[in-house]
RNA sequence: GGGCGCUUGGCUCAGUUGGUUAGAGCGUCUCGUUUACACCGAGAAGGUCGGGGGUUCGACUCCCUCAGCGCCCACCA
């Protein structure tokens, strides 16, 4: 507790340049002990916000995609906050079954052990035991990034209230015949020993041989010969004329000695053209041979087990891994003058997508969810449902191109395997005895009920995530208060396996939609663009960027040049110009708060006494304006683009240089201050919750009410311009004729549009001597205005060019009559303007 | 095999429903210490907007086509 006390007494240093590492932690402990990530105390209009943290990995470390996740939801959280919502960022990890089972098989493994030797028990509190403390790490990263996030309701997908919800969904979808148990082929993964969905098999392009072998009267191709030793069919095209004979025989084939038998059938779906034309059917190993099979009602013979091992069906290849079956294999079919010829194909090879290693097809007996089956007084799938919820736009995709995928994913959906043979994970709520089932969350009292062993994918508690984390299946209060959340900030890149999941059970389970908008951001790369990754070692860690630059300068180099759905390259230069940026606006505040008489709060817009401060009042209302629309439309990036712009190229550049002259701009000053650090502080929270210190006001920035844009009056920018576009053209002239800045050539001028004060502004601006007669007619000019000034020449050479080559070009616009007739009076109208215009200057 | 995205100065990117002389940051070059900031200021150079064709009075923006890069989906053995 010493810091905060330190906190407390240590009044705001302006020092030169702003350390982030001095206040960050702080400010957050400051926040934190405000209360106000608590929705429950904030007062606003009484409107609601929710956004669910999509969990990390309980056993992960926060990476730098991980931080432009957090930047973005914390970014929205902290707008919808100082907008007066009562905003939910509701924090959390996952268990990640299969992720954190391997990472502590490994462990075990490093110690000489595994998890067999420990049994299931001593495992499970192993597990536990390393997530308890790695969750405690990412807890202080998520505050690294200064995440608004209400942690007095952080949840993990294997709290014991959470636990609950999965059972409770379970047995629900099982009464109402939407999980069921079935015997079919699943994507195994050898490695994890495990099932795996679908959309966990990842598809690799690879060289592989495709071997033509001499199959009883057929050649068969194959890129798997050693499969062929459990074939149970050949199938040919039906209109293949070559083996029409064939079809509906049964035969004996000799490979290599090995004896099958199969029987021909036609089918359609063979390509006489591919291969040979000839299939041959393995139905026990093969999701395509498995249809087949069924329909031809073939026999099937299991040849490969969990180990990915041949079984006794091998023959003489029993006890081989796979590869090494096929290798024999080959050898004796080449021995046996059985191998035709062997061909280089590229191959589609299956992988799975947590440990990489080569998915075996297997038949087994798994837990599936029905996506087909009409819900019971719904009239609907599961399916159906999940697409209508995006269809109805009453859930949003940002960017929208992701609903065509969404769309086509969903349709092609198959039934969803949901066992998994790991240890770690939400145990199936089933238990048997002898050859009953029961379904429920706890057996019955009676005889001998024994669980089932397998636990369920991951994803299925995930996908329960926005309302098992508030407390359903019962009626909770923040049930009903906060979901349907709002938003759904997350990666493209789990569109699939989560976002689908979360409508599809959220709208089955409570007729809810579980998000209104789905903002998919990109993934992160270096700067070749290429993926980080360990082997590349090109990885930029989100915590070493921010210790060096600050936590304010990483979050603006994750949003400024970021639009959803499209990756975004980082690298080191571009978070320390940010962090420069950031060290801008510390100046900006330094020098307001040494110019002003008092710092204090102005509730009211001063009212403009020059035409510096008409210009910056309506600009800064301008930005208001932009930025609130923007972020409206999680347009962030623009947001950030523009209030940078203000911050540097309009306040800092000319107004408070401006300031330094005109004086008594005090209010002004402060006025704009203090709203521009609302309006930056959903994208760089810490430092200016620092600055806002200094305004000794009574509550914390983040809790402050977001400015509203008033009227502006589009003359003042006109007028600012032509002041600008003079000081500018001085600047060029006497940059041009090398004349050293602080020399104050005589200068005289005369403007339709600007007072005498405005051109004494100029003069200081730019640098010049201001007399009211001048004999030498070096002269100068911009659309209102004209100048006299004692330098080498006046306009360069290659600005009048310039000006010459438009002149001409507006010039042929007007003198085409196609234009005259078809384009619209008011474009004719600018072109005649911007023709005169441009005149003026050249005069 | 389908589908999608990208290609704008040396680098990283903006460019809203077609209508200023195509912008920014970094980098480069020149100059510079003026009551915040050298993590700074002033100025400059640098682009036929991937190639070709078309629609239009007008195309970075719309259409077609080609090329390169990348991603996703798919049971072609």
């Amino acid at each position: 507790m010493r810091k905060k006390e330190k906190l407390q007494s240590t009044k705001t240093e302006f020092v030169k340049a702003y350390e982030a590492q001095q206040y960050e932690d702080l400010i957050y402990q400051e926040w934190e002990k405000s209360g106000f990530f608590n929705p429950d105390n904030l007062s606003g209009h009484g409107k609601n916000f929710t956004i669910s943290m999509p969990p990390p990995n309980a056993t992960g470390i926060l990476h730098v995609g991980h931080a432009s996740a957090l930047t973005y939801e914390d970014l929205i959280i902290r707008y919808k906050r100082l907008q007066g919502y009562q905003t939910l960022f509701l924090p959390g990890t996952d268990h990640a079954a299969i992720a954190t089972q391997t990472k502590v098989e490994k462990i075990l493994a490093e110690e000489g052990t595994d998890r067999h030797s420990l049994g299931r028990t001593k495992f499970l509190a192993r597990v536990k035991k390393y997530i308890a403390q790695s969750q405690d790490t990412i807890r202080q990263q998520i505050r690294k990034i200064g995440v608004s996030c209400d942690w007095s309701r952080e949840r993990y997908t294997f709290d014991q209230g959470l636990s609950q919800a999965v059972s409770e969904s379970f047995i629900r979808m099982y009464n109402d015949g939407l999980i069921y148990r079935g015997n079919r082929i699943v994507n195994w993964c050898p490695r994890c020993a495990s099932t795996l969905a679908d959309d966990e098999v990842e598809h690799q392009e690879k060289n592989s041989k495709f071997y033509y072998l001499k199959y009883g009267p057929f050649i068969v191709a194959t890129t798997r010969p050693e499969t062929k030793l459990a074939d149970t069919g050949v199938a040919v095209h039906p209109s293949d004329k070559r083996y029409q004979k064939y079809i509906g025989q049964i035969l004996d084939i000799d490979l290599a000695g090995h004896k099958i038998t199969v029987k021909v059938f036609a089918n359609k779906e063979v390509d006489p053209k591919f291969g040979s034309g000839v299939v041959g059917v393995t139905p026990a190993h093969s999701s395509a041979d498995f249809d087949f099979a069924q329909r031809h009602k073939l026999e099937f013979i299991k040849l490969i087990n969990e180990e990915g091992k041949i079984l006794d069906a091998g023959g003489k290849y029993k006890s081989l891994t796979v590869l090494e079956a096929r290798k024999k294999f080959v050898k004796d079919l080449k021995a046996a003058g059985q191998i035709k010829k062997i061909e280089d194909i590229k191959n589609n090879l299956s992988l799975c997508y947590r440990c990489g290693a080569l998915i075996e097809p297997l038949p087994s007996e798994q837990w599936f969810v029905a996506v087909d089956q009409k819900i019971p007084g719904r009239q609907k799938t599961l399916k159906q449902l999940a697409i209508e919820a995006v269809r109805n736009k009453e859930i949003k995709i940002l960017p929208s191109r992701f609903e065509k995928i969404y769309y086509h994913w969903m349709e092609n959906l198959h039934d969803w395997c949901i066992s998994r043979q790991i240890w770690w994970g939400h145990r199936i709520p089933v238990w048997y005895q002898e050859d009953k089932i029961y379904v429920g969350l706890k057996p019955p009292k009676n005889k001998n009920w024994i669980q089932d062993e397998d636990t369920l994918d991951t994803w299925f508690s995930s996908s329960l995530w926005t309302f098992s984390t508030l407390g359903w299946p019962e009626k909770t209060k923040d049930l009903k208060n906060f979901h349907p959340t709002q938003v759904m900030e997350t990666g493209y890149d789990i569109l699939f396996f989560w976002v689908a999941r979360m409508i599809l059970m959220t709208e089955y389970l409570l007729g809810q939609k579980p998000f209104g908008t789905v903002y998919l951001h990109g993934m992160i790369r270096d700067k070749q663009g290429r993926k980080m990754s360990k082997s590349l070692d090109n990885g930029i860690d989100p915590l070493e960027m921010s210790n060096k630059f600050g936590t304010d300068a990483l979050r603006l180099s994750l949003v400024i040049g970021s639009s959803p759905g499209a990756d975004l390259r980082i690298y080191e230069e571009k978070i320390a110009g940010y962090r420069n940026f950031v060290n801008k606006l510390w100046n900006i505040s330094r020098f307001i708060f040494s110019s002003v008489d008092e710092i204090k709060i102005i509730k009211k817009q001063p009212p403009a006494k020059t035409l510096s401060d008409q210009w910056i009042l309506a600009e800064f209302n301008n930005l208001i304006k932009n930025v609130t629309d923007n972020l409206d439309n999680f347009k962030f990036s623009q947001a950030g683009e523009e209030l940078y712009e203000f911050t540097w190229n309009k306040l800092a550049d000319w107004y408070l240089e401006i300031a330094k002259i005109e004086k008594n701009k005090d209010e002004t000053l402060l006025y704009i201050l203090e709203r521009l650090l609302i309006l930056w502080h959903p994208f760089t929270p810490f430092v200016t919750e620092v600055i806002w210190r200094s305004f000794k006001a009574k509550d914390l920035l983040m809790i402050q009410s977001w400015p509203q844009a008033r009227k502006i009056d589009s003359k003042i920018k006109k007028d600012f311009s032509e002041l600008q576009e003079l000081v500018i053209k001085i600047r060029n002239l006497k940059a041009e004729n090398k004349i050293p800045p602080v020399d104050l050539p005589n200068c005289h001028l005369k403007s339709k549009i600007l007072k005498d004060s405005e051109l004494n502004i100029i003069a200081k601006l730019a640098r010049v001597n201001l007399v009211d007669k001048f004999s030498e007619a070096k002269s100068f000019s911009t659309s209102y205005s004209r100048g006299w000034i004692n330098l080498a020449k006046e306009m360069s050479q290659t600005e009048k060019e310039k000006l010459q080559k438009y002149i001409s070009s507006l010039e042929n616009k007007l003198n085409n009559s196609q234009f005259i007739n078809n384009a619209p009076q008011q474009i004719i109208k600018d072109t005649q303007k911007k023709l005169k215009l441009a005149k003026n200057k050249l005069r």
